[in-house]
DNA sequence: ACCTATTGATAAGT
DNA sequence: TACTTATCAATAGGT
């Protein structure tokens, strides 16, 4: 298309080769724009000449990133490479590593929750809204059951204190003895302080 | 460039746009794979019609991969790599995430199992042994403080019982008025059954 | 970059 | 869809 044709293999001449990529070049963007506005088609082109200066043209519809997404799409090929496929992987691994460490917290955090008395779930709603752990909770309760476990044995000395002031007085009235220690209530030897863990199962 | 010229604008008629699709498309393509070898160019030309049809061209001595490496070196935009950034980021989070799951399951699970009293770890053993959990430990250890409450109001019951007996006994002999009732201890206003979890904080 | 003869592309018709 | 062809557009080579 000009004067005379011209074979279509690499133009040896420099200047022409350069002349005729710039001329060329133009053209096919020109091209691409018409086909995008008459057709409605999505067209990207990008050129590099020899010198490395590129020239791009990409319908104004879309975006470079949707068409090759869709390039993708409909060839099968991929350019993402394996690095992408990898962090797809990863991200894929993580999440389910996450679900089931969510699932596993929601068993710890809610089981049987329904099922305790309210003292003690009151008791584990004030602690969970402290930032603290039911590790807290149960420690905290041993700690109360302990107290009370000394505040026991120093009711007892003093019942037994009373005991012996009332046996003596007893005594000093006149009257029979009795031996109370063996109607004493003796918890920490049927009910341990220590729960009985056997007993739910 | 035919029998008449056109307006550069969308064809209506949509067999005539097909039609000129369809020719303007392999110009393209022919024009792209010349200019390649007239010049030395890398071409990468992408083409859907409104089908979804993909045409393409990629001038041999390179691929399409290639050409995009050098599309964003070339213009500083990134193609994949901000997929690629997003993925990271997502990544990410989840881990952090994930991490954060982790030490609330190591909250829940063992934190601070050292500090514990010997016999409230033993319990914790014995019950994970027996497939228990925390949520029932520390259930039964509520049973149990529950149970000590009752003992002790039991007991005080028969320490003042004792006492009336004493009192008794003693006004009996003669002597004065002593109020022991004061002298009780009252575990369950000053620490209530219900553990301070504040203690703690 | 411009000019223009010439080739190439293609719109419309078949 | 393919062929035809008149017409327009692109462009090779010269300036």
């Amino acid at each position: 298309m000009g004067r005379g044709k011209i074979e279509i293999k690499r133009i040896e001449n420099t200047s022409n080769r350069l002349v005729t990529y710039s001329k060329r070049r133009n053209g096919i963007l020109k091209k691409a724009k018409e086909i995008t506005v008459l057709c409605d088609a999505k067209v990207s082109l990008i050129i590099f000449g020899t010198s490395g200066k590129m020239h791009e043209y990409c319908s104004p519809s879309t975006n470079l990133g949707d068409i090759l997404d869709q390039y993708q799409q409909t060839s099968g090929r991929k350019l993402w490479d394996a690095k992408h496929e990898n962090l797809s992987n990863e991200i894929d691994r993580i999440k389910k590593e996450n679900d089931n460490m969510q699932i596993e917290l929601r068993h710890l955090k809610g089981e049987d929750i329904t099922s305790l008395p309210y003292k003690e779930l009151m008791a584990i709603e004030d602690a969970l809204e402290n930032g603290l752990t039911y590790m807290d909770v149960l420690d905290n309760t041993w700690k109360n059951a302990n107290f009370l476990e000394e505040e026991y044995k120093q009711l007892n000395f003093i019942l037994n204190q009373q005991e012996t002031a009332y046996e003596n007085a007893r005594e000093q009235i006149g009257g029979g003895h009795q031996d109370y220690n063996s109607q004493m209530p003796s918890i920490f030897q049927v009910q341990p302080i220590q729960p009985n863990l056997q007993e739910r199962k």
